[in-house]
DNA sequence: TGTGTCAAGTGGCTGT
DNA sequence: ACAGCCACTTGACACA
């Protein structure tokens, strides 16, 4: 329906748009099974390449409404009644700058300036929502790379249907997706490529949802740890604490004992009766033994573990 | 309405 | 240069 001509177009823009018709058509295939309302936004998709490439895409038996068809010469007109039809409906990221062209090339417009537009117009492939183009994840410029953004991007408009008037809407994992991962985690707390991959298609997922759900999980893994060490911590100092008090009792009735009944030189060879190992550790703070043994003694035959410190064990 | 939870964004660091 | 990870942060959402 539309003249497409080859002679101004660079092959380049051509298998962009190739490439994301291709694409567009496999969601489609996956999105016939999902309620009418998941369709429709396909309908805004192929209309959004529709009005890039000024062709008409087929999709089998849905076929789109003869008004979506864009033709050359009404363009800015059905622009225009897009972006309003855009605003009442749940579409994400509606960019005032969608190429409005063309395979066909007419105006000023050259096929590199377009292509360039349509690219700025992907937002990271890692977000489903941000216009931040900052993402350390979007490097690349071929077409390759084009294509995996544009699959991302697909992937975004199924993951996030619910969205409306450009709002970010938080994606909500289901319970069998949770239980999976969960899973995963279980077996091993980090993934590798292959792991991601095969997560990801199991769970009808992006890799980098896996990624991200599981850098968060170790976040949440490692702050509980910290919850509980910081409790043992606390434990323990208060252990300490009250050691302490009742070790300087002690000494002080040593010492009232001691400076009235035995003489200076003889004071460490006393029983160690106040000194005990502390059960983390095992250093001598206090004792209620009998063993006959002085205090100088009982440091001398401290365990060789006192040398890790409570706090290292903890890590 | 305040607060906690969690998916996701961002930037820095590190290993290859 | 790049990928992966981490710490920190943001924003949506649920709930009391």
């Amino acid at each position: 329906m539309t003249s497409i001509n080859t002679t101004q177009c660079d092959y380049t823009y051509i298998i962009f748009f190739y490439t994301r018709i291709i694409q567009i058509k496999r969601y489609y295939s996956f999105l016939a099974s999902l309620p009418k309302r998941i369709s429709i936004e396909l309908h805004n998709m192929v209309h959004e390449v529709t009005c890039m490439t000024s062709s008409y895409l087929s999709l089998g038996d849905h076929e789109l409404p003869s008004n979506h068809v864009l033709n050359l010469h009404d363009q800015d007109q059905d622009q225009d009644q897009y972006q309003q039809s855009l605003e009442n409906k749940y579409l994400v990221e509606v960019d005032q700058s969608l190429p409005s062209l063309t395979l066909g090339l007419g105006r000023d417009q050259d096929p590199v300036s377009l292509i360039r537009q349509a690219s700025n117009s992907i937002t990271s492939p890692v977000s489903s929502f941000s216009n931040s183009t900052s993402s350390k994840r979007e490097r690349g410029g071929d077409i390759e790379e084009v294509e995996k953004v544009l699959l991302s991007k697909a992937t975004n408009y199924i993951d996030h249907v619910e969205l409306e008037g450009g709002e970010r809407k938080k994606l909500r994992l289901t319970q069998e997706q949770s239980f999976v991962l969960e899973e995963s985690f279980k077996q091993h707390n980090t993934l590798n490529p292959k792991q991601k991959q095969s997560l990801a298609t199991h769970l009808n997922l992006r890799p980098r949802q896996v990624e991200v759900w599981f850098q968060n999980r170790r976040a949440r893994t490692k702050l509980k740890q910290s919850e509980v060490n910081c409790a043992l911590l606390k434990k323990c100092c208060e252990t300490l604490t009250s050691d302490n008090m009742r070790l300087k009792k002690e000494i002080q009735q040593l010492k009232a004992t001691t400076t009235t009944n035995v003489p200076s030189q003889f004071y460490m060879q006393f029983p160690a009766d106040t000194h005990n190992m502390c059960p983390s550790c095992e250093r001598i703070v206090s004792s209620s033994s009998n063993d006959g043994g002085g205090m100088a003694k009982r440091v001398l035959s401290r365990s060789p573990k006192s040398r890790s410190h409570p706090f290292s064990q903890l890590r």
